[in-house]
DNA sequence: TTATCAACCGTCCATTCGGTCAGTTGGCAA
DNA sequence: TTGCCAACTGACCGAATGGACGGTTGATAA
């Protein structure tokens, strides 16, 4: 669990932001904005605290970032290892890893988001992106076990296929946003569905 | 055709940049560190001319945004118009429309980047914006219509299953490169058999 | 009641930002 | 060879940027 402060035991001092609350406004601002969009003087203005005041719970904007983009990435990774430790057939191994990676995307949805939208500017930047690249990786190792089992089609190359199917999954962070009547699992279907046997209706 | 100098008509004045060709620099470094992570000193220095020289071609930094994401919105609006104009079955045109896309992004890859990238900061981003909801609406009234004809699944929400289809398309963007061996027609291909059929080995 | 501790403020700073302006350079047509 | 014109330079500006720092506030634990 990398949630903090469920049933708080009493926090000391001055009461106001800690690190979490903190980062939690400045991520949900860096989406709205972009990161470099973003100045510490209107995040400051959102918190509704002076700029110097954010220095006090992190020592650099830099280091939001980093903050967060691990978030999301530990998210991911916790996924891949369970995937990796699974047995049976790569399609549903593959399957699993989507699913997981939707209910990640969905539960971190604004520090997913963040991590999508990282250039590679600095090092912080340029971390995330070699993390993420990783992951990839291993989706595109997947679906090459899959196509050589039998169950993926052979006409598209694998390579094209993992893109693709990941594409898809990561596009959620452009629309989703939590609702009723629509909750992670009825998502993680509609997005296996379409991907694993299209939109078109068989018949 | 929206492609400049093509069989050049002899240019008066000193030679250089044009704003072609200065646009065409500013995209791709856009598209390297992000529009805002983008400063006018850096484009300067990869142009190797002075920044006041920019200014001699466009009035300000965003101006340059401008015509890059209406060259995109253009030609997105070129195909949603011919679309439009058909007839036959909405699967059929929604096919067209994908295709169509995928064609553009590719022709314009680094200005449809740029597009898929605003986030809404200025009077010129938001333009944009309500533009892209634009195309998108039609998008989820031809999955509608392609679901009412029978055509399309009708087990997932066609809001859902359009955004998806775009989703994507779109993703092409980030890691779509053109290359010998795969063509526009190629990929296009590839995305319409993952979209419309799915990654399963239907046996 | 008091010590402690985290949260916070006001002021300041060097640098970078987008942008202006008056003048200069160099190729081409007449 | 001269005059035009687009491309370009260099010096500059006010505002905004990320960040530093010493001091203050207010709730809780002892």
């Amino acid at each position: 669990m990398t949630s903090a402060s469920a049933a708080r035991p009493t926090r000391r001092g001055r009461p106001g932001y800690d690190l979490e609350s903190l980062l939690q406004v400045a991520v949900t601002l860096f989406n709205e904005r972009g990161y470099d969009g973003t100045s510490m003087e209107d995040l400051s203005r959102k918190l509704g605290i002076t700029k110097s005041a954010i220095y006090h719970h992190v020592p650099s904007k830099e280091e939001l970032l980093r903050l967060a983009v691990d978030r999301a990435l530990d998210g991911l990774f916790e996924i891949a290892d369970e995937v990796r430790s699974m047995d049976g057939s790569a399609i549903d191994r593959l399957e699993r890893l989507v699913r997981g990676s939707v209910a990640v995307l969905v539960d971190r949805l604004p520090f997913v988001t963040l991590l999508l939208r990282v250039r590679g500017n600095t090092k912080v930047e340029r971390a995330a992106l070699t993390r993420r690249r990783e992951f990839d990786r291993m989706v595109t190792e997947l679906v090459e076990q899959a196509e050589a089992e039998g169950d993926v089609r052979p006409d598209v190359d694998p390579a094209v296929t993992s893109r693709l199917l990941f594409g898809l999954v990561n596009s959620l962070i452009e629309w989703y946003r939590p609702r009723r009547g629509m909750d992670v699992g009825d998502l993680a279907d509609a997005v296996c569905k379409i991907a694993f046997t299209g939109l078109r209706q068989s018949r």
